[in-house]
DNA sequence: TTGACAGGCATAAGGAAACTAGGTATATAT
DNA sequence: ATATATACCTAGTTTCCTTATGCCTGTCAA
C-alpha cells in the first residue's frame, strides 16, 4: 500500500521509493531492499505498476515504476481495507 | 496485542477471547483457533500470561488465562509500537 | 589514477506468524 | 440418539519480511 501510495504523484525508481517512505514516515518506516524489489516484481506481474528503464537525476541506469489504472484501483482497495482493520483494532483497544 | 488487551479486565478462556475480539471489533476481526492457541502457548512461555484449568459458565473444562505483570508491560510496549507504526503509516498516506 | 563510497538492482536462505484443515472431546437440546 | 455449539490442540502450507550477498557504475578525494 505504501509503495503504491508514493507512486501516486508520478513515476519513481526503487531506490527513491524506499527513501521517500522513510522520509515521509519521519524515519520510522524502513523498506528494506530485500522487501522492496520482490514486492515491485509482484506488482509488475499483477499489473499494478509498469516499469521503464531510464536515467536517474544522479546519472545512473534506473527502473522507473508508474502506477497503472489497476494499481490505482488496488491502492484504493488496500487503503479501505487498512482503514477498516485499524478502525476495528481501535475499537478493541478502546473498549476492552 | 489484542489478546493481551482483552485479558486486561480479568481472566478469560481461549474460546471467549476469540469471541470477545470478534464482537468488540464489530465482527471485522476474526482470530482463528489455529492462530489463537499457538499464540497463547507462546505467551505462556514468555510469561505474559498464566493459565489455570477451570469450569466455564457453560459447564465445560476450560483453560483460563490471566495477564501477569510482565504481560501488562508487554501490552503497553506493543500498544506504543502499534501507535508509532500507524502514525507513521498515516503520515505517508496523508503526505504522499 | 585509483580506490572508497554511495547509488542502484536483484536473488537466496532463513525465520516468524498466519491460515487451512484436521483431530478430539463433552454438555445440551431436540 | 444425534445434531450442534462449545472447547482445546497440532500439523502442514503459505506468505511475507529480514539478513546476507552479489554485481555494477558514477563521483569525489587522496
Amino acid at each position: 500500500m505504501l509503495v503504491l501510495q508514493v507512486l501516486h504523484n508520478g513515476p519513481l525508481h526503487g531506490y527513491v521509493i524506499a527513501q521517500r517512505i522513510h522520509a515521509l514516515s519521519n524515519d520510522v518506516l524502513a523498506v528494506e531492499e530485500g522487501s522492496l524489489y520482490p514486492a515491485l516484481q509482484k506488482m509488475l506481474m499483477k499489473g499494478w505498476v509498469k516499469a521503464e528503464w531510464g536515467i536517474s537525476e544522479t546519472n545512473r541506469k534506473v527502473r522507473f515504476y508508474t502506477l497503472t489504472r489497476d494499481g490505482r484501483k488496488q491502492l484504493s482497495t488496500e487503503a479501505s481495507e487498512y482503514d477498516r482493520a485499524t478502525t476495528a483494532i481501535q475499537s478493541v483497544m478502546r473498549t476492552a
